[in-house]
Order: structure tokens, then C-alpha cells, then sequence
DNA sequence: AAGTGGTCTAGACCACCCC
DNA sequence: GGGTGGTCTAGACCACTTA
């Protein structure tokens, strides 16, 4: 790895672009877990772009957690590249994927009504709208691990009502139709399961649940969704990985926790 | 709200006084929610910075959820400032804080120990190395709300033993010893509570509870410290915000997401 | 067409690390 | 020292929005 010329070319922002390009070259194993990458100038000189590109690049790959930076001494290959990016919660179908299990739906509801007063106020919108309700239960190979109930503005899009929703992603079908899903405010609990519930999940009444409720708004903070899913406690884990960024304190006072009483917010 | 010129000071990164001065004027009200920042020109030129250096500032709002650009008309202030940071999960002294609430810790461990075959797998270290085990009760005005383990190698923080941790914080003595806690992988389940933890919680055998497991890396993902965290699920409530960034595909939080696109990588 | 953000550049100087 | 990343600048051009 000398003087070798990277050619960057496509439609996307050149920076990502060269972040692309040092993928790459980690990935086929130019680049090994904690080796040192070339210097920027070496690096820039190659790829034929400014410095400021570059190192753009670079921190889009810190951010992922794919390098580490050490002032006077240079880029280092982090030494477990992550699989998932940081600070996002593994889908489900990830998750069938890195167990190797087929995931499916079963639909309880999927149709539009008027919005109730308490769903009005958490999607911060008129009493009456109507709203689409989606409610499945899913499955990893058959075996039922979680009910997923959802509701949001049909305004935000129409046609969802001939989608077969015991294969079709939901999110993947906003993402498409242009909606900007830029963050998801989240708090999760434990609880017993109530009667419904336990017969869905086929456990018993009482026993532990994960309950996950979260409105996903947009990047000026608008409400878009409300999704709330009920795991059976003993069949799911949920995974994630929380970053400190910029300049920010950490998780700081005792321990990296969050936590509310019952009845608040 | 004219030309009137910004008076940046300070040991910190220029753009790091930017992102802090436009803070200040959203916190004092100057710029209400919802409200559009005047054009770049007009703000670098006022705060007698670069262009770059402003935009740098802007991007650092834009993840922290403070603003959003929007091509051709201009930057806004999010409808909803969030309060806590993105990615981050509140911390136990930030919300008893919220509530009004006073927190404390009885200490059930604190004790150096050598690691066992298991302990020195989980930190990537050799088996018998020196770790130091804490184990506490956590409290909300009196009330036990979660049972918190951890250890990690006494080699990372000496001098631990005198250290009275039921008020002490061992996040924060951690960094203040310089340590870089970067990421957090975490898992959260829900759980029966067995005898002993019924017993220290004062709750019932086989109610509820939600498990968080954390093992937290450094910037290089070398694992310094794991903790694992038991509440009491008719106590607790954990509380995040997710956020895409960059590019990449949604957070999907456990939602059926068959699109699945992998980002990058 | 005018105004706005989005991308990119070439060059400078500083702070840190290591020999 | 010499090499490395960290910050900052002035200016250019492009793409999008609004009228």
C-alpha cells in the first residue's frame, strides 16, 4: 500500500464517496483491525481530493465507530468494527437474519378510524383526523414473539390499505414514499402480560413482557408515528449501543440508566 | 435582530462558541421554535468567522436535534428542543432530578476479586486478572428501584477501595480518571425476579423486571467495564431517543423492516 | 432572478507525539 | 526535529426554493 491512485466516481457527495473507499479497503483486509491508515496528506494526494473532503470522510467513519483518531499519531482501524451502527436498535428482521430464522406477520388490524382524544394528543393533532392502525403479531419461524401496534395519519400516506402487511415493512414503505423518520423518542418497561396479550404470544398470564412504546418524529420534531410492541420477556432481547458524541458528558450521573414512574409523561 | 455583531470568547474551538452563542439565543428566546435562523452570510459575517466554521457549528445543532436545514430556504429551530441528547440514555441522578426525587445506594459489594473464566471473557482480559466488583441497590427517595453490578480491571481506576459509593458516582470518577468511555452495547430483557432480587427489590417472586446489560468500550471497542442493571418493571420506565444519521437506513426499531437495506459497510 | 443551503478547494497555522 | 492530526480561512461553484 504505496502511492497506489484510489479512483473515487460516482452520483454521491465525494466525501462519501472516499468514506466508501476506506470501507472498502478495511472490509477486503488492506486494512486490518487496529492497523494505521496512511496519513491524510498520503490519503488525500491519492484520492485526488482537498483535505477538508477527506477528513470529512474520516469523521463520518468515527461516528460509526469504524476509526479512531489519536492527535499526533494517526487514523487507527477500530478494533471491533462494529456490525450494527451505533445508536439504532437492531430491526427484526435483522435480528431473524443474524439468528438465521424466517421471520412473518399475522395481521390482527389494519384499517382507518377517527382519532381518539389521547391519540390526537401524542401525534399532536386534531381529535377526529384519521388515522391508519396497524396491529400484528410477529414471528420468528412460526413461533409468535411479539405484538406490534401502530398508528399514525393516513394524510401522510394513502394507498396503505391493499398492502399485505404479513410480509410488507412499514417503514420501509414511509422511507419510500418520502417520509423523513429522523428520530424515535423511546422508553421501554417491563410488565406482565395481561389475558389478550398471552394469548397472542401463546405464554402465560403474568408473565414478564417487554413493552417498547415509541413516536417517531421528524427532524423538526413533528410527530409522525406512534408504535408500541410487546415482546415475550424469555424470547427477545433487544440490542443497541450507545455513543457519546461531540463534546457531550456521558450517561454521566451513577450509571447509564434512564428510568420514570409509573403514570408519568 | 439586525446586523447587530456576536462577540465570540473562549479557550473552546471557534465553532464550538458558534454552536453555544446560537444555543443562547434560542434559550433566551430571541429565536423561538419553529423560527428560521438569518442566512449564513449574514451570521458568519456577524460573528467574524468563516463560512466553514459556522456550518460546522450548524451541523453539530442539526444532531442534536436543536435544527434543520432545509436546502434553498433556509435553517430552522426544531419544533421540540429536545431536553436530553440524542442517544444517550438519562442517567439515575438526571432523573431523579426530573422527578423531584432524591437518589441513594445501599452497597451490597465492593470488593477486588479475580476474574473468573466467564468475567475475564466478557472484558477480553486473561482469567485471573484483578477486577473490582460493585454492587449496589438503587434507590429513589428510599424507594429500591434496581440493583446495579459491575466490575471492571482495578488496573483501569486504583485507589477505589476508600471511595463510598453510595453516593459516589462510578461513571463520573471513571472519567475523571481520564478513562474514554466511548459506546455502550447493550442489551435490555424482561425477566421473573428470583428470591434474592425480589428480596433486596421488596417485591414479589416472578414479577417483572427489565434487565440491562451493558458492556462499555473504548473509542478502539477494547471493553473497559460491564454492568448489568435490575429494575423493578412497575418502577422503572427507561426513556432514549434514536436518531438516523448520515445516510443510512432507519433505526427501524424492531419494526418488520423487509426492505433491510445494509448501510454501507 | 435572487436568495438560500450543499459541496469542494488550496493553503495556513497550531497542538500533539515520538525520535 | 519531523510527522501527525485539529482548526480555521476566503473564495468558488452547484442545487434547491421562491417569486
Amino acid at each position: 500500500m504505496e502511492g497506489s491512485p484510489l479512483q473515487l466516481d460516482g452520483p454521491e457527495p465525494l466525501w462519501r464517496q472516499a468514506a466508501e473507499a476506506i470501507l472498502q479497503e478495511i472490509a477486503s483486509g488492506k486494512l486490518a483491525s487496529g492497523a494505521r491508515l496512511p496519513a491524510e496528506r498520503d490519503l488525500f494526494t491519492r484520492m485526488s481530493i482537498s483535505r477538508v473532503t477527506l477528513r470529512r470522510a474520516l469523521q463520518s467513519l468515527v461516528e460509526e465507530g469504524v476509526l479512531t483518531p489519536s492527535h499526533g499519531r494517526g487514523w487507527y482501524v477500530s478494533a471491533k468494527v462494529p456490525k450494527e451502527f451505533p445508536n439504532t436498535l437492531e430491526s427484526f428482521s435483522e435480528t431473524a437474519k443474524r439468528l438465521g430464522l424466517t421471520p412473518s406477520s399475522d395481521v390482527l388490524r389494519a384499517e382507518e378510524a377517527p382519532a381518539t382524544l389521547d391519540e390526537a394528543e401524542e401525534l399532536s393533532i386534531a381529535p377526529g383526523t384519521t388515522l391508519f392502525h396497524l396491529e400484528r403479531i410477529r414471528r420468528l419461524d412460526q413461533v409468535p414473539v411479539a405484538v406490534d401496534t401502530s398508528f399514525f395519519a393516513v394524510a401522510l400516506a394513502p394507498h396503505l390499505g391493499q398492502v399485505d402487511f404479513r410480509t410488507a415493512s412499514l417503514f420501509g414503505l414511509l422511507i419510500a414514499a418520502g417520509i423523513d423518520l429522523a428520530r424515535a423518542e423511546t422508553t421501554i418497561e417491563a410488565h406482565g402480560a395481561d389475558s389478550a396479550l398471552a394469548q397472542h404470544l401463546d405464554m402465560g398470564v403474568g408473565k414478564s413482557t417487554l413493552v417498547m412504546r415509541q413516536l417517531i418524529v421528524d427532524a423538526s420534531g413533528r410527530p409522525l408515528l406512534s408504535s408500541t410492541i410487546r415482546y415475550a420477556g424469555d424470547r427477545y432481547r433487544l440490542r443497541t449501543s450507545f455513543s457519546r458524541t461531540g463534546k457531550f458528558a456521558w450517561p454521566v450521573g451513577a450509571q447509564p440508566v434512564a428510568s420514570d414512574r409509573r403514570g408519568a409523561a
